[in-house]
RNA sequence: GGAGGCAUAGCUCAGUUGGUUAGAGCGCUCGCUUCACAUGCGAGAGGUCGUAGGUUCGAGUCCUACUGUCUCUACCA
C-alpha cells in the first residue's frame, strides 16, 4: 500500500479503535492457563469531561496493560465512572437554578432522574473520550459505581461493618457546609488562610467585680458558650475554677472548668468553650458534662438558640452584628489582626462551619491498623518509596470517617427507622416491616454516604463482590492501582483498609502514583484560572500518540509535569520520524522476498543495529517492570531515532542500492526485522501508528496489540562486533567534523586516508563510509607525509582519519583545532592517570573498572601521540 | 506545628543499587534542495549539578546543616 509522505494520525486512528473493538482484543478473559494481570480505572467522575490527569493516568495504565497484554498475561484494564455524590450533585443544582428550580421544588425522585440522565450523558461522554486515547480497556466490563453490582457491594459492607459494631451513628463535630447543606469529612476540607482577626472579649465572674478575658475567630459562636477553661495548672485562674460567669449579650451563667487542653502560653490562657460548634471544644464539653447549644441552622443562618436579636440573621452578618453589641457594652476589650486557617468545602469551597450533628461515621482505628501493617509488610509496595511515608502519616493519625451526607445523589444509607417502635433496622436488601414489632410505618434514611465510600471498595465491587464470581476468583487481588498522588488519602488509603477488611486480602500489590500535570508556567490547571487543556483537542491536532508519548516521556513517577504544546510537537515529530522511516522500510522492501535474519549473512553495520537493539529491549523491559516508564520511553526514542533511523537506514542504503543482492537481501532482513521489534516496543505507549504500520510490514500478519513483546535474545547481542563498527562510526564523525571545521559542504565528495591497525574492518565498511561521510575514496597510510597533499586531520579511538582539502585547510586553524583537541585529551589523561594513582582506587574499586581505567589512559596516551605527531607535521 | 518534594545547560526536565568524558527536548550558532522524513540532515556553543561541611578509593547520586521554592497534613482558642 502506499504511505502518506507525512504522518497523519486522522487516517488511522479511530479505524483502528474500530478495529480492535470489534476483534474483542480488550477483553480479558478467565484463563487458567495464563497468567491474570489487572488495573481498575481510577474512576473519574461524571461531572465532567476528561483533563491531561486523566490522560496522563490512562496513558500509563494502558501502556502497562498493554505491554503485559503482549507478555501473554491474561490483562484486564476494568474501565468505569464514579458517580460523585456531591460534585455531580452541585453541577445539578446549578444546572436547575439555571431553570429556576431547586432541589425542593422537584422532589427527590425527579431529582435523580435528572441526576441519571446527567450520568448517561456525561459518563457516555466519558467512555468516548478514553476511547480517543486508545485505553484498551475490557468495555464489556464497564462499571458505574452506583450501578447494581456496586450498590449491591456498598450495601454488605455497610452492613457487615455495621454489625461489627464499625459504623455508628452519633453526634459529633462535623465539617458542616451551609452552601451543599451537608457534612464533609475531614478529607474534604481544604483550608487556606484568610486574613481575619482575634476578638478578645471579658466575660464578668458572678457577683464579682474579677472577670475572665478569652480570645475567639469566631465571635458569632459565643452566643453557644456554656463554659470558659482554664489550664488546671494556672495559679492565675486557680482560684476561678468552679465560679460562675455571666456571659455576656445572652446573659448566661456558664462555669470556669479546669481542663489540659488549654495551653497556659497562648493567648489569655483562658479559652471560651462552645461544645456545639467547635471540636475540641466538644471534646472538654463531653469531659466536663457541659451543656451543647447549636446557635447556627444548616444554611448557616442563626437560630433561636442565638436569641431573638440574631435569629435567621447569616452566620457573617450576625458576626458583625455581634462584634458591634459586645462592645456597646463594654465586653469587646481589643481586635488584633490576625492570619487564620479557613476550612472551605473542596466543591463550593463555601466556608465550611464545625457543627455538631447526627452523621454515621466508620470506626477507623481497627481497620487503619492491618492496613499500615500490610505496607509495611510489604504486602503493597509505593512507587516511589517515599509516598508509604505520607500514607503513614495519615493512617496513624486517622479519625473517625464521616459517612453520612445530606444529599440526594448517592447510595441511600441502608437503615430504616419503625416510626411505631424506633427500632433502628440495617439491612442489606429493602424492608417493608418492621422485625421488632411488625409495623409497616417504616422510613429509610434521608441521607446518602460519601462518595469515597463506594470508589473504597472499587478493586472487588466491580468484580463482583460479595459474590463469589469467577472473576473475582481470578483477577482479584489486582496486580498494579496507579493514580495520583493527590488522592492517596481520599481513594489509595481508602481501598486498602476496605479490601483487606472485606475480602481478607490486599486489593493491589503496587501503588503507582504519578504527579499533577500542571499548566507551561507550572500552574496547577483549574477552572478559575481557565488554563485547562482538554486532551480531545490535542489529539484533534496532533494524534492521540502523540500527546500519549509527551504525557510519558521525561516524567519520573511521583514528579510533577508540566504539559507545553512544544513537547508534543516534538513528540509528533518522533511519531512522523517513525511513519517516514517505516515508509522507507516498507518501500524498499515491496516485491522483494524477506528472509529471516538467520537466513543472511549480517555485516558489521547489521549486528550493530541487532545488537543496539537487543539492549534496547533490555532496557525498556526491565524499566516497564521498575514502572519507569519516562526511561523507557526515552530509550525508545534514543533507539530508534538516532541509532536506527540516523544511523542504519542511512547505512543500510549503500548495501540496498547496490549491485551485491545478497548484502541487499541481508540488509532488507535486518532493516524489518528491526522496525517490526521496535514498533512492537513502542506499542505499549503509541498503540495507534504502531499498529498501523505493523499491518503494513511485508513480514507480519495480524495485530501488532496481540502479538509477542520481543524477548531479549542474548546470541543476537554481538557486543563485540558492535564495539568494533563503533570505530567504523567514529570515522564518519571525524570526516563530517573535519568537513564542517573547514566549511567543506556535506555534499561535496572529498578523498580519505586512513592510518590503522585494523584495515580489514575498514575496507569491509568502505561503501557506508563512503556514503555517510560523503568519501568518495579511501586509502590506507601510515602517516600524512605519504599523502603529499595538505590534509586536516582527526584521531579518533583506533586510527587516525586525514581529509586531504588543499587550500581550503586554514593551517592555523587546524593547528588550533588539534590543539583543543589534545588539551582535551590531556585532561582525560590526567584523570585517569589521578584515579589510578591513587592507591584506595586500586585496591578498594572493583577490579573491572581499574582495569577499564587502565585501558581508557592507554588509549588516551596513544591518542595524544597521534594529535601531538599531526601537529608537528603541520608545522 | 508536623511531614515530604524540588533546586542539574537560556527554558522544561531525565540521570534507575555511588563508578565511562553529566544527557534529552525546545531555544541558540554555523552549514546543508544527500534519492523515508525541512514535522528533516550534519557540525557546534552552552553546566564549578543551590551553599557549606561530612562519609567514601570515588558523590549530581548517600549523611548533616543552611538558603530558596513548592506541596501535603494539623488546625491552638
Amino acid at each position: 500500500m502506499e504511505m502518506q509522505k507525512t504522518y497523519d494520525p486522522k487516517s488511522f486512528e479511530d479505524r483502528l479503535y474500530k478495529e480492535w473493538t470489534e476483534k474483542n482484543y480488550f477483553r480479558a478473559e478467565v484463563d487458567p492457563s495464563k497468567i491474570p494481570f489487572t488495573i481498575v480505572i481510577p474512576p473519574p467522575n461524571i461531572t465532567g469531561q476528561l483533563h491531561l490527569g486523566h490522560a496522563l493516568d490512562n496513558t500509563i495504565i494502558d501502556a502497562l496493560i498493554r505491554f503485559k497484554r503482549m507478555q501473554g498475561y491474561s490483562a484486564l484494564y476494568l474501565p468505569g465512572c464514579d458517580h460523585a455524590s456531591i460534585a455531580t450533585e452541585v453541577k445539578i443544582v446549578e444546572e436547575m437554578k439555571r431553570e429556576g428550580l431547586t432541589k425542593q421544588d422537584v422532589g427527590r425522585d425527579e431529582f435523580l432522574r435528572r441526576a441519571w440522565a446527567w450520568k448517561d450523558k456525561y459518563g457516555g461522554r466519558i467512555v468516548e473520550q478514553l476511547k480517543k486515547m486508545g485505553v484498551s480497556a475490557d468495555w464489556s466490563r464497564l462499571a458505574f459505581t452506583m450501578d447494581e453490582r456496586c450498590s449491591k457491594a456498598v450495601r454488605e459492607v455497610f452492613v457487615n461493618l455495621y454489625e461489627k459494631g464499625l459504623i455508628y451513628r452519633g453526634d459529633r463535630i462535623i465539617n458542616w457546609c451551609p452552601s451543599c447543606k451537608t457534612a464533609l469529612s475531614d478529607a474534604e476540607v481544604e483550608y487556606s488562610e484568610d486574613a481575619s482577626f482575634f476578638w478578645h472579649l471579658k466575660y464578668p465572674v458572678k457577683d464579682s467585680d474579677e472577670f475572665i478575658i478569652v480570645a475567639t475567630t469566631r465571635p458569632e459562636t459565643m452566643l453557644g458558650d456554656t463554659a470558659v477553661a482554664v489550664n488546671p495548672k494556672d495559679k492565675r485562674y486557680e482560684h476561678m475554677v468552679g465560679k460562675t460567669l455571666v456571659l455576656p449579650l445572652v446573659g448566661r451563667e456558664i462555669p470556669i472548668v479546669a481542663d489540659d487542653y488549654v495551653d497556659m502560653e497562648f493567648g489569655s490562657g483562658a479559652v471560651k468553650i462552645t461544645p456545639a460548634h467547635d471540636p475540641n471544644d466538644f471534646e472538654v464539653g463531653l469531659r466536663h458534662n457541659l451543656e451543647v447549644i447549636r446557635v447556627m441552622n444548616d444554611d448557616g443562618t442563626m437560630n433561636a438558640n442565638a436569641g431573638k436579636a440574631y435569629e435567621g440573621m447569616d452566620r457573617f452578618a450576625a458576626r458583625e452584628k455581634i462584634v458591634e453589641d459586645l462592645k456597646a457594652c463594654g465586653a469587646l476589650v481589643k481586635i488584633e489582626p490576625h492570619a487564620h486557617n479557613v476550612g472551605h468545602c473542596y466543591r463550593c469551597h463555601s466556608t465550611v462551619e464545625p457543627i455538631v450533628s447526627k452523621q454515621w461515621f466508620v470506626k477507623m482505628a481497627p481497620l487503619a491498623k492491618p492496613a499500615i501493617d500490610a505496607v509495611v509488610r510489604n504486602k503493597i509496595h509505593f512507587t516511589p518509596e517515599r509516598f508509604s511515608k505520607i500514607y503513614y502519616n495519615w493512617m496513624e493519625g486517622i479519625k473517625d470517617w464521616c459517612i453520612s451526607r445530606q444529599l440526594w445523589w448517592g447510595h441511600r444509607i441502608p437503615v430504616w427507622y419503625c416510626g411505631d417502635c424506633g427500632e433502628t433496622i440495617v439491612s442489606k436488601t429493602d424492608v417493608d416491616t418492621c422485625p421488632h414489632c411488625g409495623g409497616k410505618n417504616l422510613k429509610q434514611d434521608e441521607d446518602v454516604l460519601d462518595t469515597w465510600f463506594s470508589s473504597a471498595l472499587w478493586p472487588f465491587s466491580t468484580l463482583g463482590y460479595p459474590e463469589k464470581t469467577a472473576d473475582l476468583d481470578y483477577f482479584y487481588p489486582t496486580d498494579v492501582l496507579s493514580c495520583g498522588y493527590d488522592i492517596i488519602f481520599f481513594w489509595v488509603a481508602r481501598m486498602i483498609f476496605s479490601g483487606i477488611e472485606h475480602t481478607g486480602k490486599v486489593p493491589f500489590r503496587d501503588v503507582l502514583l504519578h504527579g499533577i500535570v500542571r499548566d507551561e508556567q507550572g500552574r496547577k490547571m483549574s477552572k478559575s484560572l481557565g488554563n485547562g487543556i482538554d486532551p480531545l483537542e490535542v489529539i484533534d491536532e496532533y494524534g492521540a500518540d502523540s500527546l500519549r508519548f509527551a504525557l510519558i516521556s521525561g516524567v519520573a513517577p511521583g514528579n510533577d509535569s508540566r504539559y507545553s504544546r512544544s513537547k508534543v510537537e516534538a513528540m509528533r515529530n518522533f511519531m512522523n520520524k517513525i511513519w517516514n522511516a517505516s515508509r522507507f522500510v516498507i518501500m524498499n522492501a515491496e516485491g522483494e522476498e524477506i528472509c529471516a535474519l538467520g537466513e543472511v549473512k549480517l555485516t558489521a553495520a547489521d549486528k550493530w543495529i541487532v545488537s543496539r537493539l537487543e539492549s534496547c529491549i533490555k532496557e525498556v523491559t526491565l524499566n516497564m517492570g521498575k514502572f519507569e516508564l519516562g526511561i523507557a520511553a526515552g530509550a525508545l526514542y534514543d533507539f530508534m531515532w538516532s541509532d536506527f533511523c540516523d544511523w542504519y537506514i542511512e547505512l543500510s542504503k549503500s548495501a540496498l542500492y547496490g549491485e551485491d543482492a545478497g548484502k541487499k537481501k541481508g540488509a532488507l532482513a535486518v532493516l524489518c526485522f528491526v522496525l517490526e521489534n521496535a514498533l512492537k516496543l513502542l506499542h505499549p505507549f503509541v498503540p495507534f501508528i504502531t499498529e498501523e504500520i505493523y499491518q503494513n510490514l511485508p513480514n507480519t500478519s495480524g495485530s501488532i496489540m496481540i502479538s509477542d513483546f520481543p524477548r531479549y535474545n542474548s546470541k543476537l547481542a554481538y557486543k563485540k562486533e558492535a564495539k568494533a563498527f563503533e570505530g567504523v562510526m567514529d570515522i564518519i564523525k571525524a570526516v563530517r567534523n573535519i568537513k564542517t571545521s573547514v566549511n567543506c559542504p556535506p555534499s561535496k565528495k572529498v578523498k580519505l586516508f586512513v592510518a590503522s591497525q585494523n584495515r580489514r574492518l575498514i575496507s569491509s565498511n568502505a561503501a557506508a563510509i563512503m556514503k555517510l561521510a560523503g568519501v568518495s575514496g579511501i586509502g590506507f597510510v601510515e602517516s600524512a607525509a605519504e599523502i603529499g597533499e595538505r590534509t586536516a586531520s582527526q584521531v579518533t579511538e583506533g586510527c587516525t582519519v586525514f581529509v586531504p582539502l588543499g587550500e581550503l585547510v586554514d593551517l592555523e586553524k587546524e593547528k588550533a583545532r588539534l590543539a583543543a583537541e589534545s588539551e582535551r585529551i590531556q585532561g582525560e589523561i590526567a584523570r585517569a592517570e589521578g584515579k589510578l594513582h591513587n592507591r584506595g582506587f586500586v585496591e578498594k574499586a572493583p577490579k573491572n573498572l581499574v582495569e577499564a581505567e587502565r585501558a581508557k589512559l592507554e588509549k588516551f596516551i596513544e591518542m595524544r601521540e597521534k594529535i601531538e605527531k599531526q601537529i608537528k607535521d603541520l608545522s
